[in-house]
DNA sequence: CGAGACCTTGATGTCAGTCAACTAGTGTGG
DNA sequence: CCACACTAGTTGACTGACATCAAGGTCTCG
């Protein structure tokens, strides 16, 4: 059995939508379907005829590299659109990760066609694309972090942020460490690794093995590195500098070497453009 | 003096648009400036009233860490569009990396109204956010990447398709060391590294610092690992299988471990949603 | 109970970051 | 002109963080 538990019914959502997004233009062309865990949601991204939204529930974007690993690329939370065409060789396929993950499916011909007679239509498909070039950069940036425990620490937050609509501190974590792992770029025995040290520095507490407490807000934060632009703003060097593990007195602790190389705005405008 | 040599004129581009685009709509309202080498083009990426994008050169988008460390979250090469709202609190600057970048720059409110309007115009801009989201998710896929080499490797494969219309192996870096590194989360001697590893393997030649010819395509590709979803296809290690360095004889080469670990659309539906 | 998924912890090896030294090209000023 | 400073790039030695390998623990389900 394919889509075991697919079952077509036309609006049927607009009242899941869990947020802050505008009136919804595009539930009438939509069928959803329920997902179980592990399976498949659409093969090669982009390939298909079809646009899908994350209703409730969550996915994941991945694919498997010739080693066998396999490497999660992005996650889809509700509200999330995805399946629209890449112009890259790359091609992801997309599964559900919690049980009975809803996608609404949309047929992009008609949806592309509604968009050019409804500008509201065209508005909405083009601030989805937004966000997700949004959501892009962040895991971009969170992935360039250096350490294992400034990218735990990254995801947590951004978890946290999307799953409770940014207040709550209290996460349950919809995906095995070996998901996070494959997501991070980690192995599964640093995740877990990078969870307890989080917790023996008093930052998270974990109440069973997918719920977790963010206790500290704020030194999460600047652990995990930060967000700003400027230079000049914060200086700190994050959780790495706090008491660490009490009973084994390692030093983690962050470097926090290298300046800013070189060719950085600053007054040397002639000498830079030579490139040979 | 701030955006020194910045000259408003009108239409000016189109002549310059280097690639497979669609017939410009956008044009008409286009302001374009030029910029040198690091001088910024704007500050809070998505904060602006502005849209823009890249007629000609490479810009970077870019965010300083507290601990000095910069990072490049993207590269923008001509026809590129930037600077469209972002959701996150995550703000990025964009600078010019070679001199004389020109960019054209267009006022969002006027831009979304012809959008309104004109479906071909939406279209259009839809595209090229898709285009983004495609091009970031190939990034995610290149920074996930296990080992320094295959990063590298991605990178100049991405590089010479981008950059030489898919065909010709001679690639001229656009930038520094440096900024490689900080684009691929390397530091620069292991970039510098990577690059005469991939030299002593005859897989790219390097004729002067920024020139590279690519000499074994086939083998870049394998050893930069795969793109296909299916584990089936293709096995091979890839160019850290290859003879490696013919005087140091050390082995390098892929541990390919790691077997999908579990929760694989297999048939344990019932676990999943547990979560505690 | 046993099987299997999931998670954790420990020991060990290795890749890449760090520090340091060196080369080369370029622009500056005595 | 040459000394000097500065930037870009390369290479080597050392070390530390993370992957790997291995073992054990917990929970759920059959």
């Amino acid at each position: 059995m394919d889509r075991a538990t697919a079952h077509c019914t036309a609006p049927a959502f607009g009242a899941r939508d869990n947020d802050r997004r505008p009136p919804d233009k595009l539930g009438a062309l939509a069928a959803t379907a329920r997902y179980r865990n592990g399976q498949e949601i659409c093969h090669q991204e982009g390939a298909t005829e079809s646009w899908y939204r994350v209703v409730s529930g969550i996915a994941r974007r991945y694919a498997v590299r010739p080693s066998g690993r396999r490497q999660i690329v992005g996650l889809l939370l509700p509200g999330d659109l995805f399946g629209f065409p890449s112009r890259g060789e790359y091609a992801f396929s997309v599964e559900a990760v919690v049980e009975g993950t809803l996608v609404a499916c949309y047929p992009r011909r008609r949806l592309e066609a509604q968009a050019d007679t409804d500008p509201a239509v065209a508005r909405q498909i083009r601030e989805m694309a937004f966000d997700s070039v949004s959501r892009l950069q962040e895991q971009v940036f969170i992935l360039g972090r250096t350490t294992a425990l400034k990218k735990v620490g990254s995801f947590l937050l951004k978890l946290s942020e999307r799953l409770s609509d940014g207040i709550a501190d209290r996460i349950v974590l919809p995906m095995s460490r070996y998901d996070i792992a494959d997501y991070l770029g980690l192995s599964v025995e640093t995740v877990s690794r990078c969870l307890t040290g989080l917790k023996e520095r008093g930052i998270i507490k974990l109440t069973g093995p997918r719920r977790v407490t963010i206790v500290d807000r704020e030194a999460l934060e600047e652990g995990s590195g930060g967000i700003w632009s400027d230079p000049e703003e914060k200086h700190r060097g994050g959780f790495l500098d706090r008491p660490a593990p009490p009973i084994p007195p390692d030093g983690f602790g962050a470097p926090a070497r290298r300046a800013p190389p070189s060719s950085f705005s600053g007054p040397q405008l002639a000498t830079a453009g030579r490139a040979t």
